[in-house]
DNA sequence: TACCAAATATGAAACGATTCATTTTTTTCT
DNA sequence: AGAAAAAAATGAATCGTTTCATATTTGGTA
């Protein structure tokens, strides 16, 4: 059993492929042509090929995401928001994980390229900017989240991450902590950059000398972080480890857990990225939370403007991260 | 500038577009054509449309899947572990939900026919027949995850769901407990059914009558469970919850947590489902584990037997779930 | 050099929809 | 009823690939 196209509609029917077309894209049909339509297409489980469409509107009603992993809620959840409000404009999203293989990132630009997506959102894994050479001659719109490139004339959304980081650890500092431990991404070139310089800022400002200030880079890995909190643990003097995303976040509290060692008393800290983490602990965290909602907000609405008006000129929209305070700094 | 095309190429190195295309697709090509046509794909940006390629293969290498929630970490995590197979082998996946509305989940379906993917993934929502009468006449091969839907002739992949609860439910009353209250999916037809038979069972092998046996349906949000499990707490004579889902079981959580309920003192506790639980919540819970990556890699390794042979007879598999035992059920 | 088989290259047809200039049908008005 | 205007239907051309039967080139051998 072969699928049915147009002709064999027309078959049935006695109508012309222009008029089933028409009927297809809701224009004006006779009553009658109308029911023999419907009846047809029932009859004949007639689906649209939307490649065929595709090829000649030249327009797939889809959206590509290419995140890093997908099994970072952080994201997850970022995603699943941006897709509920394209669903909502009668777009389709195709996500993709770059598993922070840049190779793999580039095959998945290309991929969504040749399959002719409507527009790209990208949460970027490099910071150079020939990574993304791919996407200088290809008119389609893209955002990119959570990371900066250099150099690439896109639109951005980022949120003020060297801020946050100077409150937390100006916080951290005012409450007598003088050794602080912070915990970025390795991988994260711009976001982790911020985040050190706020760190470091602070420390400048409150005249502590950054030799005080230590700082591990980690990969997206939630063992790694834990394994990386355990040597922070060992270092005597360290009263503080600020978690400075959300992979090391969940780590510190996995080990904290696991080695039953009693916060702020212990050890004090801050985390960042609040998805299930201060409604399954005890302590409540400090923990700084990025605007989710909003930056998926941001980002359609974006999307839309760019599909209306590709020319617009780039733009870097920054929002803002608010610090929210639970038990898990002590005062010394 | 317009979008670079196969007959650009032609153009460019004076070879015809049977040979770009043999190029293209890995053919045996002479050596000066094959550099001339490297360079002139770099110069002219070229990509392939996979909507012409797509509209004369009949192939899209593309797998659909179609997920209740994205946001449930049960679902995004085993779409994790089937996207990183599919990846592998070349095919691109594609992600949609349907928010538990049958609607929402038909149009998707029919999407997806549309879009032609070669295969389609399910976590299906509704247990009735009808609601899936769109795939009868389509010869895609499709797999559902999670719930059976009695006469659908398809693939299924399914844990013990009835033997693992009556195991569960069994091990609470041996230890004492003659008061139990279950929290299951309302939705979630075949699969909840089978967990309170399981429920059921146990309480009859025991001699207890069922009348002790409390049930609650949830839908799918953690606030929703968080309050039943508020009202559960309110029954004197529960000495025992047995949270039969992942969303139950972290409304749970938080709600213990929140109110700073001494476990299992004042209240026993089973799980399901242990994503971040067990690592983030203390004392440690007694949880389900159903086989999250056993689960993606049969579905996978069925998906490229159907796509082989897709007349294969249709199977229903069932794989089996672990009870991990913490410390959350007390001894009565 | 001439011949032949193997290796490459060619290009028209096909995939299944939409488009749009043209034709046909229906409606409205006198 | 007949003419004019409005509404609906027609169908060939088109989108950018792959396919495959045919044609051309290559290079080894007599």
């Amino acid at each position: 059993m072969k699928k049915a196209t147009i002709h064999d509609i027309c078959d049935l029917t006695g109508l012309s492929s222009g008029t089933v077309s028409k009927y297809l894209n809701g224009g004006a049909i006779k009553e009658k042509n109308r029911i023999l339509l419907a009846d047809a297409i029932q009859k004949l489980n007639y689906h649209v090929d939307e490649y065929a469409r595709g090829l000649i509107t030249n327009k797939t009603k889809t959206v590509g995401i290419l995140v890093s992993r997908l099994d970072n809620l952080f994201y997850s959840r970022m995603i699943f928001d941006i897709e509920e409000q394209l669903y909502r404009k009668g777009y389709a999203t195709i996500i993709k994980e770059s598993s922070y293989d840049i190779q793999k990132e580039q095959k998945s630009i290309s991929w969504f390229i040749s399959h002719r997506v409507d527009a790209l959102i990208i949460f970027p894994i490099s910071d150079r900017r020939e990574d993304y050479k791919l996407l200088e001659e290809v008119d389609v719109p893209v955002i990119f989240l959570d990371n900066y490139v250099e150099g690439v004339d896109r639109d951005f959304i980022l949120t003020n991450n060297e801020q946050i980081s100077y409150e937390v650890t100006d916080c951290v500092i005012k409450k007598g902590h003088r050794h602080i431990a912070i915990i970025v991404d390795g991988n994260n070139a711009y976001t982790s950059n911020c985040r050190l310089k706020g760190f470091k800022r602070a420390f400048d400002d409150n005249n502590i000398g950054e030799e005080n200030a230590k700082i591990y880079k980690i990969n997206q890995s939630i063992d790694y972080a834990y394994k990386v909190g355990k040597e922070i643990l060992s270092e005597k003097k360290v009263t503080a480890i600020f978690a400075a995303n959300y992979i090391s976040t969940v780590g510190c509290v996995y080990l904290l857990n696991e080695l039953n060692i009693s916060v702020p008393k212990t050890i004090s800290i801050v985390g960042f990225d609040d998805i299930m983490i201060t409604s399954l602990y005890r302590p409540k965290l400090t923990i700084v939370n990025q605007p989710m909602a909003e930056i998926a907000q941001k980002t359609v609405e974006r999307l839309f403007e760019l599909l209306a008006e590709p020319s617009l000129k780039k733009q870097v929209f920054i929002l803002n991260s608010k610090l929210v305070h639970g038990q898990t700094i002590a005062t010394i």
